[in-house]
RNA sequence: GGGCGGGUGCCCGAGCGGACAAAGGGGGCUGACUGUAGAUCAGCUGGCUGCACGCCUUCGGAGGUUCGAAUCCUUCCCCGCCCA
């Protein structure tokens, strides 16, 4: 086993993109233990690919590793049978085991991006919730209030909202507090969402006479389109596994507001330089543009390494900064037959046969609003023929593009 | 169990017998502009059809009344509130 780190060095690195911490006192006197903790995460295994907004805490939950600690993921296959409220306007409907399953493999398939696979416990909280009987259960729900569970925001709102709240979603924090009590577990990792559900794990604890976990929490991460939080569901999301360019341009498009956030929260570089690149922001010695560029490469390089990002940054500059084709332009194979007897098409035809568009209204539209060009050259009229040939591309809007294969 | 109010297009939300493919907003798409897929402005945003005041599908499900229904009736399902 490696040494630890002073505990205040290592308590320093954790705050980094850390929102809240109750109580950076306790977690110090965790640290000044001088032994592994073990620190939990709950996931939620509805969601099957992991974006970088997600990826924060788990990047959080790596650096504990890294510092000698215990890494705990806990599998929520039970307590997704409630379906976490949380963020949520709505209940959710429940999943079915299979789902789950299936979701959870996908998670510990792709959590080992991030994670030290060897140090990393995986647990299913359905071991001990599922072994509760009901009497279990009465006595658990015991331990708090309703109105004590009301308190949390979003039951507040919905509450409030006169708009449904299922009994079993109540139970919920008290579900996923528990897992902290079986665990036994000195820290607990989550979104500031999960707050309400964390801090219930530390009263729990103290019930079961355990020392209460500390709650770190990271901030949620703002989705691409800067006001919602980064979710699959809101598709404002860029995942951990998408190509280079796609990431890339991805973070080119993030309001510039939000650029100091994601260098801190989605990139390794230092906190020093980072403020430095906010100052330089701040006084217009840096070029908005530069930075945006520095950052999208930063998080490419995270998750590619730096070579994919210099390339990624190239083929950005070719199709956006110079409106140069693609350097790869998806493949389409049209059969001769399908042609008309001289070999052409008409454009919606044609953009139907790409799969670019999903109708032939929808073609129409896109040619008189000048979306559509073909080899370069703008259609300004939908009932224009083309003639097809291997090589021809056909663009639709700025980034739609379909090559042409005829056989 | 009783009373009341609701279920509308991707989402929110108007409409309450024809003028409704259905106001408005959000989102999305396209264009202009730009350092970008950001901001701003403009247009488009069910499908089919030569683009139309033409046809088809759509307003929780199923029936019905009517020349004609998202709008009325019956019934079923679902949700909220109040009373018990």
């Amino acid at each position: 086993m490696t040494a630890f780190l002073p505990p205040e060095r290592q308590l320093e690195l954790l705050r980094r993109g850390a929102a809240e911490i109750v109580t950076e006192e306790e977690l110090l006197g965790k640290l000044c233990e001088g032994r592994p903790l073990r620190v939990k995460l709950g996931l939620d295994p509805t969601a099957p690919d992991i974006h970088i907004g997600f990826a924060v805490v788990l990047r959080k939950l790596r650096q504990f590793q890294d510092l000698g600690h215990e890494a705990i993921l806990v599998i929520g296959d039970f307590t997704a049978l409630i379906g976490d409220p949380t963020g949520k306007k709505q209940t959710r409907p429940m999943l079915t085991p299979e789902e789950v399953q299936r979701n959870a493999a996908t998670y510990r398939e792709q959590y080992s991006r991030i994670l030290d696979p060897e140090r990393t416990r995986v647990v299913f909280n359905s071991q001990w919730l599922g072994a509760l009987n009901f009497a279990d259960v009465v006595r658990l729900c015991s331990k708090t209030t309703v109105a004590r569970i009301l308190e949390r925001d979003d039951f507040a709102l919905r509450w409030k909202e006169r708009s449904p709240i299922g009994l079993h979603e109540l139970l919920y924090p008290l579900a996923q507090a528990y897992d902290s009590v079986a665990l036994q577990a000195d820290v607990e990792l989550g979104g500031t969402d999960q707050k309400f559900n964390n801090l219930m794990g530390r009263d729990l604890q103290r019930e079961f006479g355990q020392p209460p976990q500390v709650v770190l929490l990271t901030p949620l991460l703002p989705g691409l389109d800067g006001v919602e939080k980064m979710s699959k569901s809101l598709g404002n999301y860029i995942g951990i596994n998408e190509p280079p360019h796609e990431m890339y341009g991805k973070v080119m498009s993030l309001p510039d507001p939000l650029m100091i956030t994601y260098f801190e929260l989605c990139t390794e570089v230092p906190m020093e330089e980072v403020r430095a690149i906010e100052e330089g922001l701040g006084t217009g010695r840096l070029h908005p543009r530069d930075v945006k560029r520095r950052l999208a490469r930063e998080i490419v390089a995270v998750w590619h390494g730096p070579q994919a990002a210099q390339a990624a940054e190239e083929e950005f500059d070719r199709v956006f900064a110079r409106d140069e084709l693609p350097s790869e332009i998806p493949e389409v194979q049209l059969r001769r037959q399908d042609l008309d007897p001289d070999g052409r098409l008409g454009v919606v035809q044609l953009l139907r046969a790409t799969g670019l568009v999903g109708s032939n209204s929808e073609a129409r539209r896109l040619i008189s609003q000048g979306g559509v060009s073909v080899d370069g050259r703008r259609v300004a009229d939908w009932e224009e023929r083309v003639e097809v040939r291997t090589g021809l591309v056909v663009r639709v809007g700025k980034r739609r593009f379909a090559r042409l294969r005829v056989d």
